[in-house]
DNA sequence: GGCCTATTTAGAGGTCTGTCAATCTAGACA
DNA sequence: TGTCTAGATTGACAGACCTCTAAATAGGCC
């Protein structure tokens, strides 16, 4: 599982704490890569079954049931995941394990979040 | 600003704090929606020249001019970012002004939260 | 080696998305 | 009323994306 170089890494992003400063063009490009691998209800559910599977980690097999979908569907999913830095697999014999990086997770979390309630007064109309 | 009706709110997401349990079907469907609204570097920057400018809100004006792109597309990313219950827009005489709704942030962000470091422990393989 | 299972890769088809030009609507103002 | 400006809507087109089938790769086992 050589993770092809492709790959998004939370310290490349590196985006201040919030939007507390507009993006630039570099950092918003990153950034809409990883959500975009975020914008799929598979891959949303993938993420939720890999992340609070027993021990952290869940093999293919273990997650592939829960959908409709092929095998090579799946395993697309799992590589737009690994490719935007917020899971990794290891294969350990026959099976392959998947589990969350929680370092892009956060990054993109802290992101999202307000910096404080610094103030959220619809502006005082003051013309 | 007559906010369309097809518009996620974060309680009609109301997913459990992380994905310490797996998404149902339709969580994750709806989540998609939400991130999808992330995952354009033209949004993310929008957004953020919109959170961070003066008094917490941008007028159409203020934001267009750092694209390269015609006012319809800009529209067109307001839009989806609106629908998405990201953003709120409001007319005032000639101009519009758009400001950040921070409650679906906040859902989104909690989302990706880790519960705590539970134990990232790689498992002492158990076989 | 040969076969079986688990997973990935390659290629194709149908749908969704970002962008633009053209047009329309809302408000201000003379 | 007419005109001007700020934004939104519509319709079209190219490129990206999700899914599938078919084929390839990796490891275990006889």
């Amino acid at each position: 599982m050589p993770k092809q170089l492709p790959v998004i890494t939370p310290e490349s992003i590196r985006c201040s704490p919030l939007m507390r400063e507009p993006l630039s063009e570099q950092q918003s490009a990153d950034l809409a890569k990883a959500f975009k691998a975020l914008a799929d209800p598979v891959r949303l559910r993938l993420l939720s079954l890999i992340a609070s599977h027993a021990g952290g980690e869940a093999c293919v097999c273990d997650v592939t049931d829960a959908f409709d979908l092929t095998g090579p569907t799946i395993s697309h999913h799992l590589k737009v995941l690994r490719e935007a830095g917020i899971i990794d697999g290891e294969r350990r014999g026959t099976w392959v394990y998947y589990r969350v990086l929680p370092d892009m997770l956060r990054t993109l979390s802290t992101l999202l979040t307000a910096p404080e309630a610094t103030e959220a007064e619809p502006v005082p109309a003051a013309t």
